[in-house]
DNA sequence: TGTACATCAGTGAACGCGCGTTCACTGATGTAC
DNA sequence: TGTACATCAGTGAACGCGCGTTCACTGATGTAC
């Protein structure tokens, strides 16, 4: 039952693919690697063909799933951006939704090398609204980059209380909707 | 090895405790029955005896640590409020800190009953300082609630994303520093 | 280009282990007379 | 107040189960001649 080089690398990835939505929607501890496996089409037992342990694979999922957020993101303007980050469609989609919100609590109990991941990809994060809100402000960039900081601390601490309410409380959206427009209103002022 | 009423009573409230700060430090995954009861300084059988299930136990863990941080938090000013929940103090204790900052990402993907836990919590801590700076604020009291809903969700993603950052970096220091400044501003325009 | 052999992605049974939960038992506390 | 008995918090062995990981095996792919 061998396959073609190209066939295991595209196996792999979709592994990857597969464990970064699953994580994101339970949790690290909450998705097994045989059910992993299962899910994305194979039996567990091929699971050690292509990664060292489940730890390793947790680095590359939150790191696939950083990316892909990434990917997504550009071309949106700051306003955009925090219109889409703290909607209801959002906020009810965690498996495709931003990793960083959905695995930030669970990575603080992990090994250095998953919080370097994220660091990184935080790190990306702000930069990439510095990039692109670079033509726009006249601020010096020393202040660019504290305000993509604290904007995007702003957003997931938004997005995160918002999912720890009941699903239907009001509270949820209420915190929803009050936190975008008092950072609409922010970025409007600056 | 009976116990008296009120030995047994100050022994659940015990565990409830030892449940609370190892849940804040571990996630409700990272800690078991058995290893709980022990710390306690229980064997593990009689659990049930107080509890029906690990998630009721997880639900009263939670309502208690809130509670607690809600305690230790009367008669802070909003400016001594931010100092202190966006130090490095309070970043590096999780077993002591906000519970809802410790919880929040677990508490997703845990039962309603829980997450109405939190969002009590949620309405306590933001009413707690509605209250408090009633007398110095002059906006009305929906503006007042939208403000203290909002710097919460701000504080809470900044002190979350700290801690998803390897223990040593720059950026952990920075996202606390950078925010709280912007926070503190906030405050003293309004 | 055709043949022989090594490689290795994927399979599925098995491993030890810790989990949440149950249970029979203990013995001091609480209660009824 | 003193005695007999029921209660029940706490003990520790045991339960089935799912976890992460290992392993012998398969057979198509990749390679050497």
């Amino acid at each position: 039952m061998k396959v073609t080089k190209a066939q295991a690398q595209e196996n792999r990835d979709h592994i990857v693919e597969t464990a970064s939505t699953l994580f994101r929607e339970r949790g690290y501890d909450g998705v097994g690697v045989a059910e992993l496996m299962a899910t994305a089409g194979f039996t567990h037992g091929g699971f050690y063909k292509h990664f060292r342990s489940k730890a390793d694979l947790m680095d590359e999922a939150a790191a696939c799933g950083i990316s892909q957020n990434l990917t997504s993101n550009t071309g949106l303007d700051p306003a955009a951006f925090v219109e889409q980050y703290l909607s209801r469609g959002h906020r009810d989609s965690r498996s495709s939704g931003c990793t960083i919100a959905a695995l930030s609590g669970d990575t603080a109990r992990q090994s250095a090398d998953i919080k370097a991941t994220f660091a990184d990809g935080i790190e990306n994060t702000i930069a990439s609204f510095q990039d692109q809100s670079a033509k726009e402000s006249e601020l010096d960039q020393t202040q660019r980059r504290a305000t993509m900081i604290s904007t995007y601390a702003h957003v997931v601490g938004a997005l995160i209380l918002s999912r720890a309410c009941p699903d239907d409380s009001p509270l949820a959206d209420e915190i929803l909707d009050v936190c975008r427009k008092e950072i609409l209103r922010e970025q409007h002022d600056r």
